[in-house]
DNA sequence: CTTTAATTTTATCCTTTGGTAAAATATATC
DNA sequence: GATATATTTTACCAAAGGATAAAATTAAAG
């Protein structure tokens, strides 16, 4: 679905031991590992990788890129490493395939900002739908967390680009909006910032919550009122 | 200064190749690996301790405990690995000590509310206390997200224990202002978590916040903006 | 049923990594 | 400056971890 560019190289000074990112492409549409030529997944590739895709996502999403082991996911995954390796050649492929289905996730919520419509509704309905995508795909909140921490050795590109020009294109809206008096003063891109930044919270430090709160949003009680008490407070502090 | 309880087992599931916290705590005062009653540490003991405690904060900030790998400790802190071996004798060891340190640092700020003073004024300095943390550890509050983000299988016990009960405080401080009626009725639990959310994220995710801002809280000028913006639309969110 | 192709397992390899032993060097103390 | 102690270096080791080869098994096609 997104396009998206080719991996920069030493995005971290001392990468050493990660050979990730040499230039190669986050490739976009074919999932698959070998050349696009081939014939169509059978029912049980999609079913193998679907189930490694599931595991990774959940291993990585705890020890980053390196911290996470190839054992660690065959074992998730109910299979052998070299079975692994069979759906998916080395842990670097694995570790792409994984970000790129986050990242079509995740850079969804991002695409709908109308400025003929009311901030109040706008920004409404999009802290709606991120912290429904803490809800649902916590994980892969972590996943991209982790990414992010480490400095983003692959996806810097992703932000540098794709991402930046989407946000662009919100803070636009946003201080259109502004401009009208329909929205108090606020930079739009610290905005966005604090939106993000508190709707991932409760996915990316669930655990923290937990002990804290003892709550998660698993629990739809808790769940809606995160939701709202989030959205009261921010929409109060910015509308006019 | 803090007294940390000691380490409980199994937080995760899979720990297995984690040998980490099997029960033994994370000492409190002496800093020391061997038993307290040796000498006092030598200038050069103090010196290579603590050039080793910042590479490590560094590379753990950006791997986590898995992640990072004694060779880059070391390599960082300009010394063999044997070498750093002498000062802290296992990698579990050293990564303790780094939580340590950060612990004391983090666990300050959360330490002052008054409730005989404003809201105003206390919620206030409490972000400003939050938000200088962000600009001045900023790699602490990375180490610190990976281990919660990696399910806090070390921290667990002082997140469930010590921050639970310095939290439940401030939420009792926060819930007197607003029966009060000096704030607006808000969630004293989610106002914490979200002023923590805000605040860690421009530390934690600084690398997508120069990519998509080209700033960072090192920049002065950024800094001062940043704060006042999280605090304008944070006190007018819950302000009365 | 065969035959062929896809999948899984077993055995193995090489590198990295946490950690040790002991020799070598530097530092401090008398 | 000799002696004891602290520090650093060099040489290793065993286990973990990513990856491959090839045999064994299973599924699919005819």
């Amino acid at each position: 679905m997104i396009p998206l560019p080719p991996i920069a190289d030493r995005t971290l000074e001392n990468m050493t031991p990660m050979t990730l990112n040499q230039g190669f492409p986050l490739p976009a549409e074919p999932d698959t590992d070998r050349a696009g030529e081939k014939r169509r997944d059978s029912r049980i590739q999609v079913r193998n990788r679907e189930k490694i895709l599931d595991a990774a996502t959940e291993i990585f999403s705890m020890y980053g890129y390196r911290g996470a082991t190839l054992d660690q996911i065959a074992e998730r995954a109910a299979m052998s490493k070299p079975n692994l390796l069979y759906y998916f050649s080395s842990k670097e492929k694995l570790y792409l395939a994984v970000l790129r289905d986050i990242l079509e996730i995740w850079l969804q919520p991002l695409k709908e900002l109308d400025e003929r419509e009311s901030p109040e509704r706008e920004i409404s309905a999009y802290i709606d739908q991120k912290i429904r995508f803490s809800q649902l795909y916590p994980t892969a909140s972590r996943v991209f967390a982790n990414e992010i921490v480490a400095g983003a050795p692959v996806l810097k590109p992703v932000l540098d680009s794709y991402l930046r020009d989407i946000v662009k294109k919100k803070a636009r809206v946003i201080r259109k909006w502004v401009k009208r008096g329909e929205l108090a003063d606020v930079d739009p891109y610290h905005l966005i910032m604090m939106i993000w930044a508190v709707t991932q919270h409760y996915a990316d430090f669930a655990v923290q919550i937990d002990s804290l709160l003892g709550k998660s949003l698993d629990d739809g009680r808790f769940y809606n009122q995160t939701r709202k008490h989030i959205k009261r407070i921010l929409m109060r502090g910015i509308l006019k």
